[in-house]
DNA sequence: CGCAAAATTGAACCCAATCAATGTTCGTGG
DNA sequence: CCACGAACATTGATTGGGTTCAATTTTGCG
């Protein structure tokens, strides 16, 4: 790894408080990886060799039974994923695909459980990944069983609105198949949830999504500060 | 808490490897205590004062959103609860009640984190109950969108006979309302369910399953370890 | 301009929840 | 020991949310 790479890394949350030997350890058999998209990077039921942080770029986690699949998160940069799997040294219970173009640190799964238990300072900041990762599931298990998908759509576009500064006009970055993925539907059923939306503040021109009347959009999505971000 | 409860506590998983002088501490300010069926221990949006271990009964976690409520897990003896709320000292996303009458362990929550940063073989044992339970998550999750309420039911039934020993005979010891809550569905499509299983090799007569055709059955539940147990 | 992919629209269908009615079980008190 | 009531369980009919399949329109790009 380039040191410009390495800096970026020492800079992450994860490694803040992590003394300077037991980080240049982690980093000695680390590497970050360029992948295309639509790369699968590890297949459920595999067993852990790395720990896997998405630096940039976006990355879906899946899993697939009886020739179905269902997107279970998204993650975007600085998220690590499969922690638990390295933790308990256990199989993979998803797998995971690159959406677009990544840059992944990957960290080999014996050095991150050798300097955890050496390392206090990691252990903490571990611990609270995981700990924050959980409670991300956690909430997305809730939006998905507390909501249908018209709300849950109400709320994407509140919270991606938000995101992209709040000026009540959102420009789609990904295709609206992808979109409805993320949000758990089919394209035809976001299509229709769009036009569902109409009557609730939103309008829509293609890939121009446009908040015509926030109240009645908040209104109808109903946010929840214990469901959504 | 008296010595007799003490040494059951030291002696789960969470506590194995900790020095005496830190359990210690961690009991000095905790308590266990019983509590009659169905008393709400937590609610979502309060902030956490104590790490909750069900020691004995079993409590139901769930969530509400817009006069909606949705059973998350149901939990049985030895398991923390609401441990990401404790570590990360955010509110919690979801609600608990004791489903029957139940012995819960409770720790301060600043207890909890103090030792934890001293305590490496407490910060161990934290982290992987935390990952334990964050895989049960997704299992869950998984559960829940891969499978219809018909093959969540069939591969219950797998389960619990193998917890009673696998002699095809399953006597239930909940009554059929709850154990509908707790696959995710209504009494009514329970019913339902257990009658479409008669086709795949399942007798029912009251609070009494017998599995007539494992093969049947399995075929039509197909058990998955990457989801299952 | 023309093609392929994406998006939309309509129709039929599936799964599960809800509502309503009926049947069953079980505990209690006469 | 039987009778009764209340909770539980089952069954049927209806509804709603969502998927699937098919056909059509739009978009973007060579």
């Amino acid at each position: 790894m380039r040191q410009a790479e390495a800096d970026l890394v020492r800079a992450l949350p994860l490694f803040e408080n992590v003394s300077e030997k037991h980080f240049d350890e982690l980093m000695s058999t680390a590497f970050l990886q360029r992948f295309p998209q639509g790369v699968t990077l590890i297949r459920e039921g595999d067993l852990p060799d790395f720990l896997h942080i998405v630096v940039e770029g976006s990355v879906e986690l899946f899993a697939t039974h009886d020739a179905h699949e269902t997107a279970l998160d998204i993650l975007e940069p600085v998220t690590t994923f499969i922690l638990a799997a390295v933790i308990r040294d256990e199989v993979y219970l998803k797998s995971a695909r690159t959406l677009t173009p990544a840059q992944i640190l990957m960290i080999p799964a014996a050095a991150v459980r050798a300097v955890f238990d050496r390392d206090a300072a990691f252990a903490r900041a571990l611990v609270n990944e995981l700990a924050m990762r959980y409670r991300c599931v956690v909430r997305s298990l809730k939006n998905e069983k507390l909501r249908n998908s018209t709300e849950r759509l109400a709320n994407w576009i509140l919270q991606e609105d938000a995101h992209q500064g709040g000026k009540g006009q959102i420009a789609l970055t990904i295709d609206k198949r992808t979109l409805a993925s993320r949000l758990g539907m089919t394209p035809e059923n976001l299509s229709r949830n769009l036009a569902q939306l109409a009557k609730h503040g939103v309008v829509t021109s293609g890939p121009q999504f446009i908040i015509s009347d926030v109240a009645a959009l908040r209104e109808f999505a109903k946010p929840n500060s214990l469901i959504d971000q």
